[in-house]
RNA sequence: GUGGUUGUAGCUCAGCUGGUUAGAGCGCUGGAUUGUGGUUCCAGAGGUCGCCGGUUCGAACCCGGUCUUCCACCCCA
């Protein structure tokens, strides 16, 4: 019995005409990545298990796919251990490895390894699949790509500058408009704890805020109440809920509000040399906006964090995400090196792109030219021509067999082919093709000897 | 991980309080049209009603489980 064929939950597969609109995505995003001087690396696609656990957070590590070690894994679990029915003790006896979960830890690890191979600062780009054990939900996979942009080594805020900017090159190619660009800094976040009390609550803090766009003032409150925050704190955060303007406005209010914090005013300076240094070289298509509610992130970042949102109108979590980490390397041994980088969501700016009908339509074009079979003899002379507008960088074919030249013009229609050309017996003792143009119906004959006229025709 | 939701032809969906051979549109195949597609007309093929089990004389429909889809949490691209 034949069993009905599936794929796991939150994968998929994709058709010639998703691949070819992925392929546009990537292509863009590809070549910007490079005009800025990023150089790509691969990564495997699973790593040692205790080279991931514990970088994303508790939360992060329950959604890395474990992967069970091979042979009798079962015979060497501690009996003790399998008692107690622990899921994380137990992971250690029977796995020990994992597949990559985003871009940016392989990446750190990456750099430790082969320190000695690499001109800092490095600037790398990766375009890889990772993998989460996460529930799928729209725009949310269990296997997604990230197209990762990370310099390291440079602590100079000009790579913030510089993202933001490719951010903007790559968007304004995709013809993507109106994305915003959310800025904030891990150093205001934790001069807001300082300053009003709630350093020790820094993480729950923050995970409050974030929720300001879904819940509200009120409901931020009630959060940060809830999870044990002191009301006076509540209280002293008060004008961060009121702030207003520009981004220099913004800086302005934050400035007052985190003068007696140290690390907070760092913050502030170098969000204002970030937009300030934005604002004299101009963005293209999206706008630079700092937003303090913006909190998430995975937890090993320092200093600025970036998420990019999808276009007003458009229901999609965000569609790319980075910021400043400066201590990443630092867990596997090597102190003193920074970076800071930014992600592609490909997947979500895919569906962004085709909810707004923003891919061109020469994408489905798979094939230029497609020559009808009368028969041996004229596919003959058919593949002959082929071969010549091929060289001549026209993807082309002949169809194989002679079927009914009704059922060949259907094949050419289905697939959007947009010259068919014939080469029946006439033509042949005549020395000529004919071309037909399939959008406008109109037919035209070119010398066999010499296809030149019509290849320059295009 | 928690709560909900969805599944019927290749696709989009009908299918009444359970009742006999499960329907439509689009698509597909063939013909009208022996060297011309997209329009039109005619004909045809295609379904273990996600899967497993239960209730019932009888289940696409009711119940349980499971897988899948989507959604809200959680978290994130």
């Amino acid at each position: 019995m034949a069993q009905k064929p599936s794929i796991p939950k939150g994968t998929r597969d994709f058709l010639p005409s998703e691949v070819a609109r992925r392929n546009y995505i990537i292509g863009i995003v590809q070549k910007h990545f490079e005009a800025y001087g990023y150089q790509p690396i691969e990564t495997p696609s699973f790593e040692n298990l205790d080279t991931l656990m514990g970088k994303y957070g508790e939360e992060g590590d329950r959604l890395i796919f474990k992967i069970l070690n091979s042979g009798e894994f079962a015979e060497k679990v501690d009996d003790a251990i399998y008692q107690e029915k622990d899921s994380k003790s137990l992971y250690s006896q029977i796995s020990e490895k994992a597949l990559r979960y985003d871009l940016t830890v392989p990446f750190a690890r990456f750099v430790v390894m082969h320190q000695n191979e690499l001109q800092f600062p490095f600037k790398r780009y990766q375009i890889q699949p990772v993998w989460r054990a996460d529930r799928p939900q729209k725009g949310r996979f269990r296997e997604f790509y990230q197209c990762d942009a990370d310099v390291v080594g440079s602590d100079s805020l000009l790579q913030e500058v510089e993202l933001v900017q490719l951010y903007d090159a790559v968007f304004t190619d995709l013809k993507l408009e109106g994305v915003t660009i959310k800025l904030n800094n891990r150093k205001i976040l934790a001069g807001i704890a300082e300053v009003i009390g709630a350093g020790d609550k820094l993480v729950d803090f923050t995970v409050a805020l974030d929720k300001m766009d879904k819940i509200g003032e009120e409901g931020v409150r009630n959060e940060m109440w809830v999870k044990g925050i002191p009301q006076e704190s509540i209280d002293k955060a008060q004008p961060l809920f009121a702030l207003k303007g520009s981004n220099a406005e913004v800086l302005e209010q934050l400035s007052d509000f985190l003068s007696s914090s140290e690390a907070g005013s760092k913050g502030v300076e170098e969000l204002r040399y970030i937009t300030g240094t934005l604002e004299e070289l101009g963005l293209d298509c999206c706008t630079l906006r700092i937003d303090v509610t913006l909190a998430r992130g995975l937890n090993y970042y320092t200093g600025a964090i970036l998420e990019v949102a999808a276009p007003e109108g458009v229901s999609m979590g965000s569609i790319g995400g980075g910021g400043r980490y400066d201590d990443l390397t630092g867990i596997f041994g090597l102190k003193d090196i920074s970076g800071v980088g930014v992600s592609f969501g490909l997947d979500r700016i895919y569906l962004v792109m085709e909810e707004l009908q923003l891919f061109p339509e020469t994408l489905d074009r798979a094939l230029d030219v497609l020559c009808i079979n009368f028969g041996d003899k004229e596919a003959l002379a058919a593949t002959k021509l082929v071969r010549r507008l091929r060289s001549a960088g026209l993807k082309s074919e002949v169809y194989p067999s002679s079927a009914k030249i009704q059922k060949q013009f259907k094949y050419a229609d289905n697939r959007n082919v947009p010259f068919v050309i014939l080469i029946g017996e006439q033509e042949l003792k005549d020395g000529n093709f004919v071309v037909k143009n399939m959008e406008s119906g109109t037919q035209q004959s070119y010398p066999l000897q010499n296809p030149d006229d019509f290849i320059n025709s295009l």
